[in-house]
DNA sequence: TGTTTTAGCTTAATCGTTTTAGCATAATTA
DNA sequence: TAATTATGCTAAAACGATTAAGCTAAAACA
């Protein structure tokens, strides 16, 4: 631990007043208590001189806030979530709050020590992507009231804040794309989820279809969470015996690593099969392919922003029965993986 | 806030014992103080029931230890740094520590504003991957016996910890694995910058040269860290021109660029020029690369778990004058990038 | 039986702040 | 001039935990 710090004591001492002035002088700026402009002067200097650090501790304590919240995410080394959290941590960093971060892994129990930890810590609010299985945690939170923001994924029963894409829109995107170019089989792969995000854009491949009268085409082939690599090298061949002209995928894990397959077995985009995938944000990946890959792009500052924003107001308002829901809207960014050649 | 908080004076209230009583049958683990165990079983059952949470600000402000720490980065939507913090983060969680994450973006004001909120809200110890320009608050944390372990890069007139990798050992590899396939002009590419690791890259680079006889073909070409695909677009076909066979990065960013330079230009890998890269870790990248990539690899998980264990030590002992400094080692992952054709 | 030891508990101080209530003194008003 | 109001400050309680010191009654000892 430093060596001893100074404390208000200490500057009240020194000036020779009492500390409750001392602590007027520094924290008051709306004037409510009455100081002589001379005397803030002087215990800031010193305060200054003696190189004063608030006990954060002690100030908690006392007002029962910490200005730190608590982010939960699924996993910190995932790169979509990386730069979520470094958005948040940015604007948290600009309003003097700081960041706790923690990473489930999509583990429930993980999930919910998580959250007891943080509360324990007496954090003002989290900012969370929620993992499955996981519901009765968000609901004990938001039933005790606790100011909390969901990222990416929601929970439709829940009275609860949240920031997430338009995701049966944004595969609607896609879809409107491949027709456009002339494609009618058209798969969607996908993961065995039950994800709110995850399943909203299933459905909106599937509502695009119909809408475009391709019922019959409709097919999606979902995999597990693991392995996908290897699951990924049986699937894809039979796809494309399956004459399938174009893919659409529900994350971009799915997407890079069947790019990889569809390389491993001499396969050309878009030639032997055209390819959308979600999110370039591990846009090193795309980078280095031999052609550009059309992706639908998530906002993602807008994630971070957007959340640390509504939260913001959670905690100072402290009405956390006023939740506010914020959808996003993606874009789709048509590149040559999805030409028709 | 969470409704109201149960307390260890509820407890007491609904045991009818004191609260002092409460605190040891809760905490006292090694018996210092005789508490019944029929009693000790009573209060903990009362505590479960109630739903107890012990209050860590007070906790804090008590003991002067918050089981938390500070980890400062340079950027955590860099992935080799996402990868350690995760790593860190896993450690504390198992034993009980929480992690507060900030990113610097090289800038030595954010650094300096981090260290002091992190100091404010009372971290038992620091693990930092300092920037540029950052040693006099890295110093000041050392002389006021905080403890502190730096990570990737160190300085040598500091006495404190740190957990690095023999960095010239890394380029020397990568030159040992050149010239062992038959390439003589091999050029470093690397950054503008006094950071100790990226300099200990390049005097490895140097070193081996000259091991080989090669004096007259080192070469070094530096480029600034901002617009790196811009300055590669000049750089890359210069260095072509200049008859270069083989290259070296300092860092993965460089050589991602430049392999999307080569593709730009039309260049081959290796036939036209050879490429070892530094760290693998934005995996992916290379993922879809039409040539499997050779690189550099770092016990990207070692630095997390040595920088925790040392600092757990130097926080449980105190003693920051008995620091440590871990030296990591690099293996090379030799491809098909770096092969003679 | 009287004294010492011990087990089991309580009292109260403490950590560093914030904040309510109140106390002089000076300035303003009637 | 006396009453009122403003100004600038202080005293002390509170936040929730830990912990040194002390107290009481029972057990052990001589």
């Amino acid at each position: 631990m430093v060596a001893k710090r100074t404390t208000i004591k200490d500057i009240a001492e020194a000036v020779g007043v009492s500390t409750a002035l001392v602590s007027f002088a520094l924290n008051d700026g709306n004037k409510k208590y009455r100081v002589s402009e001379e005397m803030v002067r002087k215990i800031r200097s010193v305060a200054r001189e003696m190189n004063y650090q608030p006990n954060s501790a002690a100030k908690s304590l006392r007002s029962g806030r910490t200005d730190t919240i608590g982010v939960i995410l699924s996993d910190i080394s995932n790169r979509f979530f990386a730069d979520i959290a470094r958005c948040i941590e940015d604007e948290a960093s600009e309003a003097g709050i700081t960041v706790m971060i923690g990473s489930t892994d999509e583990n429930p129990r993980k999930f919910e020590r998580l959250v007891d930890v943080f509360l324990n810590k007496g954090v003002d609010g989290f900012i969370i992507v929620p993992c499955e299985k996981s519901v009765h945690v968000i609901r004990r939170l938001v039933e005790a009231k606790v100011p909390v923001v969901l990222i990416d994924r929601t929970y439709a029963d829940l009275d609860v804040s949240s920031v997430t894409l338009n995701n049966r829109k944004a595969t609607m995107l896609a879809v409107d794309e491949l027709y456009g170019q002339g494609f009618r089989k058209i798969r969607f792969i996908t993961y065995h989820t039950t994800i709110s995000n995850i399943v909203d854009r299933e459905t909106g491949y599937v509502e695009s279809m119909r809408k475009y009268g391709l019922e019959d085409e409709i097919s999606v082939s979902k995999i597990k969470y693991e392995n996908i690599l290897e699951n990924m090298r049986k699937l894809i061949p039979q796809v494309l015996e399956d004459g399938v002209e174009a893919l659409i995928f529900s994350t971009n894990r799915l997407a890079i690593d069947s790019l990889v397959v569809l390389r491993e077995i001499g396969k050309k985009v878009p030639e032997d099969v055209a390819v959308i995938a979600f999110d370039g944000s591990e846009t090193f990946a795309f980078d280095l392919y031999y052609t550009t890959v059309s992706y639908i792009k998530q906002p993602i500052e807008k994630f971070g922003t957007e959340a640390f924003s509504v939260l913001s107001k959670l905690i100072k308002t402290g009405d956390t029965r006023d939740y506010k829901t914020v959808v996003l809207h993606p874009e789709l960014i048509a590149q040559e993986s999805s030409k028709k050649k």
